[in-house]
DNA sequence: CTAGCTTTGTACCGATCGGTACAGAGATGA
DNA sequence: TCATCTCTGTACCGATCGGTACAAAGCTAG
């Protein structure tokens, strides 16, 4: 017996690396180790439900552990140094992809484009907070916080692309100056 | 009678917009108005030629209206400035996708794993010399050229995400301003 | 006009796609 | 022990995948 939440994370990686287009259920079943009569047990909806449910864990996991304490934490310069933790260490110095960015920029965008603009939007939300309450004004908030969740987004790409891991660990690492000299 | 080159453009969204994966053949005729048997006859080598072909293409454009000014056009301030303008045209304020970028991300990394490499490795190269030349050290320029990529993809993502284009050309003024005020 | 070439549409190939049907295995309660 | 319900493996569906074969169509040279 499994139960949907064990499977997530398999399933996540999948779609991942292949995308929603190329996750086929052969690769999904191989990944969760799950014959289709489990998947489609667990899932009703097929690919689509469990994209949507990977999704739905995701932007659990990051108002948890990104957005909230973003928020809420003080001080909030404590909190945006968490953040880059918490990033780092989520995409695996820039091994792991960001499975939103995948779908953000495939066709499957239109498939999950509330959940996908909802994504970036708490995060950049979240950090113009914290920001905020680090003492910037209210525009340059704005602004720095869309600069740093484009910043790491790029970073993922970049060194994916030269496949060098290190790039995505000096990206943060530059960030976090930058974040932390301009605070007033 | 249809040359390879006059396809191109018509292939490059195609791969843009679906990925390489998801480009399949139908598409790819419907795009182009050819069928099988024109296609196999352009590219014997089926997809992986096209998404070749339609690489090198890029490549070269990028080489000619980006990396060889970057390199060579004086004053080298200027060069950048042409670059962030061809930039903003080229992914059409953000409403294009970096095929490059989506090849970066997805399981086809393999196959393109040298042009990919290749294509942001000149990027990166050609303008940390324009810095250079415009006077910055050697090692912030590696590191701001590095930060002006990353941060181009990441704000594709990010418009893309959030359906907002607006985000992207904010995104290059900012940059804009950065490279220039970094000036030394 | 015809012979020979290039270009193109179409039919077809085996493989794989996402999804369904269903029988049987495994657990559960009486 | 037996009936019931949850779970899972397998066979199968039509559609589509990338790719091939090939014949007809269009062009060009003589």
């Amino acid at each position: 017996m499994t139960t949907r939440i064990e499977t997530l994370p398999a399933l996540a990686e999948v779609f991942r690396e292949h995308g929603y287009a190329g996750a086929s259920l052969a690769l999904i079943s191989a990944a969760t180790g799950l014959g289709k009569g489990s998947l489609y047990h667990l899932f009703p909806g097929g690919k689509a439900e469990m994209a949507a449910c990977v999704l739905a864990e995701i932007d659990a996991w990051f108002e948890t552990n990104l957005y909230r304490p973003l928020r809420e934490q003080d001080p909030p310069e404590q909190a945006v140094s968490d953040m880059f933790d918490a990033v780092e260490g989520y995409f695996r110095s820039g091994r792991r992809v960001c499975l939103v960015g995948v779908l953000a920029l495939g066709t499957s965008r239109d498939l999950f484009a509330e959940a996908v603009r909802g994504y970036f939007a708490r995060w950049v939300a979240a950090l113009a907070d914290a920001l905020r309450r680090a003492g910037h004004g209210e525009a340059a908030s704005a602004a720095l916080a869309e600069e740093v969740v484009a910043q790491i987004q790029g970073a993922i790409v970049l060194s994916r692309a030269l496949d060098e891991p290190a790039l995505f660990t000096r990206a943060l690492a530059t960030l976090r100056s930058r974040v932390a000299t301009a605070a007033g």
